[in-house]
DNA sequence: AAATAATGTTAGATTATACTAACATTTATT
DNA sequence: AATAAATGTTAGTATAATCTAACATTATTT
């Protein structure tokens, strides 16, 4: 038994116990907003390859392996094994050695997945961000945005652009 | 072999290889998004835990395996796996049936992740959505803003909390 | 068309996070 | 103080995503 600490609920860091009407609308928003998602949203990452495999069929006309792992930066045997999971999910229909094509489905959320992205990277933009900065941190928030938010923010940037004199970063 | 697919690059989906300059744009701001290798303090879900155990300790004075666990949906044995790996990363104490202390570190991570989780929430009530959906939202983006970002964001929430009568959403 | 290069896939390992079941410790009740 | 309840931990399993090494297929070069 350590001395130090004592015991157990005596480990104590903060500001007192005293105030006993406790503020906790705080851990209660972080409480609701844990309630429902699932930690693995295994989504995320799988829009990623949606929005990457949209654009090279979009730039070239067909998306490979090698160009897909380029552009998110990661080896091949992921590329291989995310794109069977895609087809799977019916996001697209994958033939070994030979290519792939993206379901109506797939291509539903890729379109929305780049509108999001292209909506938060205008919006840091119009408040001063770098387009660097502005793109990668578009890229870290698109796959967690609720529609009533987009559809919010979009109002405001809207706004925003038509209004750029008001705000002067 | 399929003959209904053929050669490899024929799968073709998109537009057309007639137009030769590409606009790959989009494609060069996710690869530049994916390409910084992930030098990480800690993970966004590291975080998770830190600011709770931080509020837990701002409101009781401590924070217990079962607290945590109740304010992040998850069981008391992934509560106990993750405080260790906290501890082994210098972010809290952790001993064994007897509690934690956050470390300076730990304290820091926590404070700027509530303080993300603060702005973006508050942003996004300025613009119109509801309280529930922006802790939500906040929730999953505090993670991913680049400080730049923040604080940039940080000038224009100021500015809209002077100016709100310019958008009425 | 044979050899070489490029591309794609499989197998197996690793990390992060979560879970359940079983067990240990601490706290509360009788 | 003994028992019961609550809390905390370990062990083992699962899933998503990644990697490297080895192998397979397709495309290019000679």
């Amino acid at each position: 038994m350590n001395k130090n600490i004592g015991h157990y609920k005596k480990i104590n860091q903060g500001s007192n116990i005293l105030n006993n009407n406790l503020d906790i609308t705080r851990l209660e928003s972080i409480k609701n907003a844990n309630s429902s998602k699932k930690v693995y949203d295994s989504t995320a990452r799988m829009e990623d390859y949606l929005e990457v495999i949209f654009e090279l069929v979009q730039n070239k006309g067909y998306a490979t392996t090698v160009d897909i792992s380029k552009y998110l930066n990661v080896r091949s045997p992921s590329v291989t094994k995310m794109v069977q999971r895609l087809d799977e999910n019916g996001l697209l229909e994958y033939e070994k050695y030979r290519g792939i094509r993206l379901t109506e489905k797939g291509i539903q959320i890729a379109i929305s997945t780049r509108k999001k992205h292209e909506l938060l990277s205008e919006f840091f933009r119009l408040i001063g961000v770098d387009k660097e900065t502005a793109d990668k941190d578009a890229e870290g928030l698109e796959h967690h945005l609720h529609p009533e938010s987009i559809k919010k923010l979009e109002k405001f940037v809207n706004f925003l652009k038509k209004n750029q004199e008001l705000f002067n970063n």
